[in-house]
DNA sequence: TTAACTTCTTAACATATGTTAATGGTATCA
DNA sequence: TGATACCATTAACATATGTTAAGAAGTTAA
């Protein structure tokens, strides 16, 4: 069962929280190999699901559609990390968010109340998703908050280069745009501004 | 021990998640009565504390002062309402936030860590803290955050009206301002705008 | 009471961003 | 190959917001 891509899982896993072997080893049993052509949907907006994607190759976003129709692209997730609606799922509802892959994708993926169900004889795996919950909620969240209300759209676009290298050469500008809260003729400008000095 | 002011924290318990009474009588008598006055700190930036606070009379902001020294008002607490640096509790690191009393305040107070050691024998009560942190966190950020990238500041200002009834009559429109990313002279000129209509 | 202080408002000007439209480049496909 | 769709850029104009400065009204303190 340690193919290549298992090891990369539990390669993951390890460096955020180390695994006895065989913890590891169920964990990843938990997951299996799923792939998606660019466009389709993980997951769509309005329905209940419990599943989480670890990210082997490709690209996905993960956006909020308004009353008007407008997309809000609230996170990207690229190669080795973890895209799940994990909102809904800890409050046992649906989903207001859609996740769609902008490449075509290879993934893992497993149902969470599998991972949840581990939580009694595995400690560290709920050390392990707490973490996760932690750093990718409790902060980042906090952090883009702040972010959003203190800084202006090219201190935004700056961060965002940082925070996902060499993705702005992989996806159309729009939709980073869309993650800055800009339209795309102003993220033009910031670009051609930046690129003089 | 069942005073006025006890029973008013009961009572806001039993309306989020019922309790069994004597459950709810070990919750209570974790808090202690105490007072700020107008301008004094519940919370200072910088600092590790695991306190959380159930507000009787007054007015609380949260704020984040970034490093030129701009703040910006992340949350306002009311009456009957809960305050805590509860993201830094979690993560058992300091807390970048500052809480700070806006008029005097009469609050109960409490310890984190004591709340949680009654959730083995008190599950309601672990599920209490969950519904809570759910609401406030994972909800109102999330809700927040598309705020802040697809509505406009006089939307926001609609909606802050909204999310905290007569709360703009107590406190300075800077500190509005300030919780809304825009200049007090900014929320003036919407306000004069919304005067006209 | 007067003086100092705080808060809110308004004006004038500058900058940032949105809207609409046109253009050119590139990829895709029949 | 040619046609079409998609995407990024730019221009022109409108709106939103920031900055600086001034003044008015209310509050606090000497």
């Amino acid at each position: 069962m340690l193919d290549k891509d298992y090891k990369i899982l539990i390669d993951a896993i390890n460096s955020i929280y180390q695994q006895p072997e065989e913890t590891a080893e169920h964990f990843c049993s938990l997951f299996k190999l799923e792939e998606l052509k660019k466009g389709e949907y993980f997951v769509e907006e309005g329905v209940f699901t419990s599943k989480v994607a670890f990210i082997l190759k490709g690209i996905m976003r993960t956006f909020f559609r308004n009353e008007d129709g407008i997309e809000y692209n609230k996170t990207f997730f690229m190669e080795y990390s973890f895209a799940s609606p994990i909102a809904a799922i800890l409050q046992r509802s649906e989903s207001h968010l859609s996740f769609q892959a902008l490449e075509d994708c290879k993934f893992l993926t497993a149902d969470f109340y599998g991972i949840e169900s581990m939580y009694e004889k595995h400690r560290s795996i709920e050390s392990l998703v707490r973490i996760i919950l932690q750093n990718d909620w409790v902060i980042k969240k906090e952090q883009r908050e702040i972010r959003l209300v203190l800084n202006n759209a090219e201190e935004r676009y700056q961060y965002f280069k940082k925070e996902y290298p060499g993705l702005e050469n992989r996806i159309p500008q729009y939709h980073i745009a869309s993650h800055l809260g800009i339209t795309p003729i102003q993220l033009s400008r910031i670009r051609a501004k930046m690129a003089k000095k």
